[in-house]
DNA sequence: ATGGCTAACATGGTTAGA
């Protein structure tokens, strides 16, 4: 949290207006020092910047009124903020980027595709493209750069709980997974996979047919680090904490933690 | 069984999520 270390959060809490006093109450008890969440859903004018201010989180956000959304939130002041994907008019705001102690995040929230073959669907490989051709160029800027947010792919069959029922599916299908592998292929890590973890590790459950309980899960909510910034990742973990409050996000947070003394 | 649940916008029912 101080010092030589940096702990890097994402979380798409699915209306930062609804989950303000979830964001407060995990806040106390999780050290971090950026956090990237998506699906804020809310027009900037409404952005609760005080109320983060109060948790001691300043920051930037990128909102719309209804969908989508993102901020990036930090205790330490954000250099080089930006918004979107440069040079691609996406009308959705759905990148904020800026830089702390010289480590570059992108927080990303990609399209969720709605179904193969769908309008919706080929946006979202558009999208994954222009974020490719994005992150290519901030690598080279930032050897130490981290892609944290809702990929909305999840990238192996051991990352969904049921992959016999999913096969072919939103989420899982091979076009999605080729453009995942084109963003590692920029030399970009999935760091959870850098450590051991439990056995059906999800981030996102379905709110209905009590997948939580079932532990019927994706994971979808991925911190991604270029090889520089991987090589000094010393943890990943999900913590599905909240996601058994009353009233919770059906994702749950992931964290990564990096020690930069190296 | 193509549902189930949640949120925004609106104030009933549609759109969207994943």
């Amino acid at each position: 949290m101080s010092g030589a270390e940096l702990t890097v959060g994402t979380w798409n809490v699915n209306s930062l207006r609804v989950r303000l006093p979830h964001l407060a109450q995990w806040l106390a008890a999780t050290p971090l020092d950026v956090l990237g969440l998506q699906e804020i859903k809310l027009p900037d004018a409404d952005f609760p910047g005080a109320d983060l201010e109060r948790l001691g989180l300043g920051g930037a956000w990128h909102g719309q009124k209804t969908y989508n959304g993102v901020a990036l939130l930090a205790r330490e002041p954000l250099a080089g903020v930006g918004r979107g994907i440069p040079g691609y008019g996406d009308p959705q705001a759905r990148v904020i980027a800026g830089s702390v102690r010289g480590v570059r995040i992108v927080n990303v929230y990609v399209p969720n595709g709605q179904a193969v073959g769908s309008d919706k669907y080929a946006y979202k490989l558009e999208w994954l493209a222009r974020l490719g051709a994005y992150l290519a160029g901030e690598l080279a800027r930032h050897p130490l750069l981290a892609v944290v947010g809702d990929y909305n792919i999840a990238p192996e069959d051991r990352d969904v709980h049921d992959p016999q029922a999913w096969e072919g599916q939103v989420h899982v299908s091979p076009g999605e997974r080729a453009a995942l592998g084109a963003l590692l292929a920029l030399g970009l890590v999935d760091v959870f996979r850098r450590f051991e973890q439990p056995e059906r590790s999800y981030s996102w459950w379905d709110y209905r047919a009590a997948a939580f309980r079932r532990n019927a899960g994706l994971r979808i909510d991925l911190v991604l680090a270029s090889s520089a910034l991987a090589a000094r990742c010393t943890g990943c973990r999900i913590d599905a904490t909240p996601r058994r409050w009353e009233r919770p996000s059906d994702h749950a947070p992931v964290l990564a933690t990096f020690d930069l003394s190296a």
